[in-house]
DNA sequence: ACAGTTTATGCTCTGTACGCCATATTTGCG
DNA sequence: CGCAAATATGGCGTACAGAGCATAAACTGT
């Protein structure tokens, strides 16, 4: 799980990837982290313009953090994936 | 420039930082982004329940991006301040 | 201490996220 | 195919983000 995203809707492909990866539903997710089945689906099909709050409890809820950093790290991104 | 965030508030923080490192006034960042100068205020101060699109409309204006991935990731953290 | 710049705060208005509930659609499995 | 589970959609209501504009407060250097 290393995830680049840019825009929301790589925010939702990357989210629905762990979730599946873990094996959870949406319906499970939802009482997991408090976001309702229906945003979630909004959320992963990067219909809504989604808040950091609710990005953030998706996030908690599937053990997944988030890091931010500069776009100049063209070779690094290689080692990283070594973990 | 690497933060590791959890919450809006640390998003606050890795954009002013990452601004500042590049020596932008709100006011530039603002023209930049096409986010308000008022907004931008609110953001980095975590004061606004901020929208992903703001968010990444910032991130793209100050050259940075986001990652997602597992929070295991302990020992690889250190890899990474390498670069 | 002052003037100029940068950042924060307060207001109104519009748009929209998300909760909640119902239902339609899709998916997976026998 | 056929049914149950999972996901997607739509309507309604409330809350709040962010634009726009004004201004106050905090820093900066001289």
């Amino acid at each position: 799980m290393n995830y680049m995203v840019r825009r929301p809707k790589d925010v939702g492909h990357a989210l629905r990837e762990a979730r599946k990866q873990q094996g959870l539903t949406q319906t499970q997710l939802a009482s997991l982290s408090g976001v309702r089945q229906e945003t979630i689906s909004k959320v992963e099909n990067g219909i809504a313009g989604t808040k950091l709050v609710t990005f953030f409890a998706l996030l908690g809820a599937l053990d997944l953090e988030a890091t931010i950093r500069d776009r100049t790290r063209g070779s690094a991104a290689a080692f990283e994936d070594m973990f």
